[in-house]
DNA sequence: AGCACGCCGACT
DNA sequence: GTCGGCGTGCTC
């Protein structure tokens, strides 16, 4: 048979039952430019539709028939490397994705397509010609006029929005009776920003020679010629800047020959503000043992660095990346979240100057796509940010840090729902690499795996300059409440914060609150405001005074009146405003700095700058303030309730409590005082709270490895959660039960081919049972992650959306969720 | 998912 | 007879 050359093309328009490679013929006229990791855009289905797609790979082959042909080719070089193709790959596996919806979060935004369909007049029939043929049409006239009236072409977007969707038939009508075209086109969100340069085109003696006998009738041509003599190449913008020169003055020294225009890529970043170059970095001996046990592994390694708040952490994190770079290689360090970069950017701006590049989801997209352009092309050797600068093509990459390893920042919110560990994990095993995962407070499979050798350990068990840990209380308030002190802050707590004014030292108090608790209630009926989407109690913003759903983004504006019965709403919640409030009745006169969603809109830093300078007697705030700076002098720390989070339905959150609890403890004496803290409960006799209050960790991890073995938890058992959603109840929870039905038909089978015995829960409602109008249950498998179960689980998945039954619902799955 | 094809009921 | 309703099945 005839060979042909053929492309395997990941689709974007693919759903993830159907999701595979493609093959699709590649045109001779576009075989220099297809290569492996350009974008490209294909016909696609019965309809043909042109769509996206990733072109994966390119081989001789047979030229079977039906095979449709590469409509274009988007890029002009590939987007993804070899790893990038392979990473993508993982992840689709991993995640249950498309290969498409994973390559979308490891591109940056500002280099995706957008694909528009428009539709145009044909441009060889006159006007009458059309309108009278559009009569056979139905609705076809009043289509025809439109686009005649607004210049002979429009989006489908625009035409579907004007007359409904069902205008998509009048258009195939007219286009089969040959009075418009389709055509398709991808558009870029960002572009390349270039920026217009001119320089002398002849040598600067000859051209000063041609202008300078003219200096009187012709002094900007002059003056031009001699900054560019002097100055070389320069922008346009800039000539006009020094000189005054007009474009047209420049346009004719171009004609006359003396002067040439260029385009030079512009980047567009912020330039780091200048830090003053950090001293060198003096590790202690544990500091300096950590550092050499890491940098000896050869090859790709895990190493758990867990160091006790204080240790000095980042001083190995900053020498690990002078050793990476000093043998020409590259290096990641991320932090959970946005709040943290600034403080870790400047003390790696101090060290690594604009070798450093930061890179979280609130810069400009075109910021982010120009920077993602520059570690590209290997102008960066050090890339900061948060859980997305995962993704940053670095090359030569050979060590990822990942700080407070423990923090939910690292799970991804929308699918695919990746873990950053993971990824970090995979990336360093296929590109030899080290992984860092440093942490007071690892999470239990993290320690697992470094007990059991899979993971190397260091340790830093000393505090800077030797300090202590806090002493640390704990307030009974069953027995506060006994006493008849129903307040928020006991009487302990109370005395510490009296002490603390006395000696003119700064109080940090932590209201760890569950969910939000800032929505409205109605004094006479007990009406609560509801999404009328969604399961669920609005919110209060103060910012725009609205109520607002969460979950769906929902809201109303806020009146003062119940619309049940008309009575008045009341805020409800033990929020931090309540909290201040009894603060202020407590200690009159004392200034309260309070910390949470409202307040922070200005920003974090700004607040917390604020506290420091203004030595603020109280900090009064959410589980931001448990994060961020050391304060000198902080010496006491108030946690107001710590058991609000530890009763979730969640496998996590003991350790979450413990961890939090641990960080918020350890802000108290970081300076030459020492510190003490206070832990609130009502669950005295709590384990996670005396762990915590000891600051045990080892106690802490083997009371709750026992737990979580017994549970069949990670990291003995991987939970793969499964949501089905709809608009009917009854449907979704009847196609969740058939789910869980298959899922231990197989599970069955596998019990019966394996030692390993997985079970399912379920079905259950999802805790927050409808949001956008859509039902939601799950079901739990709980077995390992290992590629027989996924191959098993990427089956029962393509089934479901193949079941005629399942119509109209949806289902994915995530493994260990965060939520 | 999105689209075409096909097989039945209300209409000119 | 045909227009259009939705059920069914495929996507290189």
């Amino acid at each position: 048979m005839e060979t042909a050359v053929i492309g395997k093309i990941a689709v974007s328009a693919a759903p993830y039952s159907i999701d595979k490679p493609y093959d699709y013929l590649i045109p001779d006229n576009m075989l220099e430019q297809a290569l492996p990791g350009v974008r490209v855009t294909v016909p696609f289905g019965r309809g043909n539709r042109i769509t996206e797609g990733i072109l994966l790979s390119v081989d001789h082959g047979p030229k079977t028939p039906g095979l449709k042909e590469l409509r274009s080719v988007l890029d002009q070089e590939p987007v993804l490397d070899e790893d990038g193709i392979a990473l993508a790959l993982w992840m689709r596996q991993r995640y249950f994705c498309t290969f498409f919806e994973a390559v979308k979060v490891i591109l940056p935004a500002g280099l995706w397509y957008h694909i528009k369909e428009s539709w145009s007049l044909a441009p060889a029939m006159e006007a009458e010609e059309q309108l009278r043929l559009a009569q056979h049409v139905p609705g076809g006239e009043d289509v025809v006029t439109f686009l005649q009236d607004c210049g002979g072409q429009a989006e489908e977007g625009t035409l579907s929005q004007r007359w409904g969707t069902e205008v998509r038939n009048t258009l195939k009508g007219l286009e089969k009776a040959g009075i418009i075209e389709k055509r398709t086109d991808a558009r870029r969100k960002i572009h390349d920003k270039t920026c217009r340069m001119a320089e002398l085109a002849v040598e600067a003696e000859d051209a000063l020679a041609v202008v300078e006998p003219r200096r009187r009738s012709a002094p900007m041509r002059y003056e031009v010629v001699r900054l560019l003599a002097s100055a070389g190449r320069t922008s346009v913008a800039d000539i006009n800047y020094f000189t005054g020169a007009s474009m047209a003055t420049l346009r004719s020294l171009e004609k006359s020959g003396l002067l040439c225009f260029s385009e030079e890529e512009q980047l567009r970043f912020t330039v780091p503000e200048h830090v003053q170059p950090g001293a060198p970095i003096v590790l202690n001996h544990e500091q300096q043992e950590a550092l050499e046990s890491i940098l000896s592994h050869r090859g790709p390694s895990v190493t758990l660095l867990q160091g006790v708040t204080g240790s000095g952490k980042t001083l190995v994190y900053l020498r690990l990346v002078q050793e990476i770079l000093s043998q020409k290689k590259t290096a990641m360090v991320l932090v959970p979240e946005i709040v943290l970069t600034p403080q870790m950017m400047e003390k790696f701006s101090s060290y690594f100057g604009n070798k450093v590049v930061m890179l979280h989801s609130s810069l400009r997209m075109s910021e982010r796509y120009d920077q993602w352009k520059r570690i590209r092309r290997g102008e960066v050797e050090v890339v900061l940010g948060t859980r997305s600068a995962i993704f940053a093509p670095l090359p030569r990459l050979g060590l990822i840090i990942m700080d407070e390893e423990q923090e939910s920042g690292y799970d991804s919110e929308n699918p695919p729902r990746y873990h950053t560990r993971d990824v970090a994990k995979f990336l360093c095993a296929r590109q030899g690499a080290t992984l860092v995962l440093g942490s007071a407070t690892p999470t239990i499979e993290t320690a697992f795996f470094a007990k059991r050798g899979i993971y190397h350990t260091a340790l830093l068990q000393s505090r800077y300059n030797q300090q202590e840990l806090p002493q640390v209380l704990i307030a009974d308030l069953r027995q506060e409440l006994r006493r008849g002190n129903a307040g928020a802050v006991s009487l302990i707590l109370q005395e510490e914060i009296k002490k603390n004014l006395q000696k003119g030292e700064q109080s940090i108090l932590l209201l760890n609150r569950r969910g939000n608790s800032r929505y409205v209630i109605c004094g006479e009926c007990g009406y609560v405001p509801q999404c009328p989407r969604c399961s669920t109690a609005l919110t209060y913003h103060s910012a725009n005074g609205r109520l607002m759903c969460h979950y769906c983004g929902y809201s109303q504006r806020f009146v003062n009146r119940c619309m049940q019965c008309g009575g008045i709403l009341k805020h409800v919640g033990i929020g931090t405003q309540k909290v201040e409030e009894e603060l202020h009745t407590l200690f009159p006169d004392t200034k309260i700095l309070r910390m949470d969603a409202d307040t922070t809109a200005g920003g974090h830093e700004k607040l917390l700058q604020t506290f420091i300078r203004d030595q603020i007697p109280i900090l009064l705030g959410t589980q931001m303030v448990a994060k961020g700076l050391d304060i000198e002098n902080v010496t006491l720390v108030g946690v107001l309730s710590a058991d609000l989070s530890l009763y979730l339905e969640h496998y996590r959150a003991s350790e979450r409590t413990f961890s939090l609890l641990t960080q918020v403890v350890g802000r108290a004496g970081r300076g030459e005082k020492k510190g003490r803290a206070v832990i609130q409960t009502y669950t005295l006799d709590n384990d996670v709270i005396q762990y915590a209050a000891r600051q045990d960790y080892e106690g802490f991890y083997e009371s709750e490895i026992r737990l979580r073995r017994a549970r069949r938890y990670p990291p003995f058992a991987d939970l793969f959660v499964f949501t089905v959603s709809g608009t009917e109840e009854g449907r979704v929870l009847r196609a969740a039960a058939a789910l869980r039905d298959t899922l231990r038909g197989l599970c069955q089978e596998e019990r019966e081919m394996a030692s390993s015995s997985p079970e399912v829960l379920g079905p259950a409602p999802v805790p927050v049972l409808k949001v956008n109008n859509r039902y939601r249950y799950h079901c739990t498998l709980i077995g390992r992650n290992d590629k027989a179960t996924r191959s098993c689980i990427r089956h029962v998945l393509k089934a479901f959306a193949g079941d005629s039954a399942n119509r109209g619902l949806n289902i994915f799955v995530d493994c260990n969720p965060c939520s």
